[in-house]
DNA sequence: TTGTGTTTTATTGCCTCC
DNA sequence: GGAGGCAATAAAACACAA
């Protein structure tokens, strides 16, 4: 040591010993990532064989200058990361299917909502057009007796309804008729609705209970 | 410069196949 | 039983914002 020098610190000694450390560990097997040209080499190598054998595992290592453990495990990490990749993909796949599904159900739920109050409004002016009728059928029975006119064969008795000839046959009783067979339809649905309820579900229900109605395959 | 998150290389332990 | 693959994980290298 020279005059004026100082004495290494321990911070100095800790430093300089952990340099020569690296310098040691960077000579011998300290890791390293390999370089643009190995990686390119390896990642063909991949594409046409993922799995290759030892011999070729082999060969490469020799042509790249690395160990064939290295090229070996090159391998098995890049199967894990593509693996890996895949099901990312899958997954995003799945996801977008799964919102596009959610956003058809809200639209066939919103439209099921709409025909129910469609259902009840004809429903109402339905039995509200039976109540005037039935009055007027009073009113016109009271006419006929003062007039001595009769009800023709061809008008209906049940809520003086008469019958129509179109082109759906002599038995059709026009629209009201249409009427109360959506009701007994909608009827029949409600049934259905409590079992596998429509209203105020998530989409993740919906999928349940669909699963349990029969819907899907699977049990 | 430094802390932090991500990527890449390597290890370990378990499993399957021959 | 040995070889090789895979999943989980460690640890080094790298990227990047603050």
């Amino acid at each position: 040591m020279s005059m004026g020098e100082m004495p290494p610190t321990n911070s100095d000694i800790w430093a300089q010993s952990s340099l020569i450390g690296n310098i040691k560990k960077c000579k011998d097997n300290m890791r390293r990532r390999f370089n643009d040209e190995q990686i390119k080499s390896l990642e063909n190598m991949f594409e046409t064989e993922s799995r290759p054998e030892l011999r070729t595992k082999q060969q490469l290592a020799k042509r790249l200058g690395l160990q064939p453990r290295q090229v070996a495990i090159w391998f098995q990490n890049k199967r894990a990361r593509s693996k890996s990749k895949e099901l990312e993909l899958e997954y995003r796949m799945l996801q977008i299917s799964y919102d596009n599904l959610g956003s058809k159900y809200e639209l066939l739920k919103k439209e099921h909502e709409s025909l129910l109050i469609q259902l009840q409004t004809l429903r109402k002016l339905s039995e509200r057009g039976a109540n005037e009728e039935i009055q007027n059928e009073g009113n016109k029975v009271e006419i006929e007796v003062k007039t001595n006119k009769f009800v023709p064969e061809t008008c209906s008795p049940e809520f003086g309804l008469p019958l129509c000839e179109d082109s759906r046959g002599i038995d059709y009783l026009g629209p009201e008729s249409d009427i109360l067979d959506m009701a007994q339809i909608a009827d029949g649905l409600s049934g259905i609705e409590n079992e596998c309820r429509f209203e105020s579900r998530t989409f993740l229900d919906v999928l349940v209970v669909d699963h349990r109605c029969g819907n899907l395959s699977e049990s």
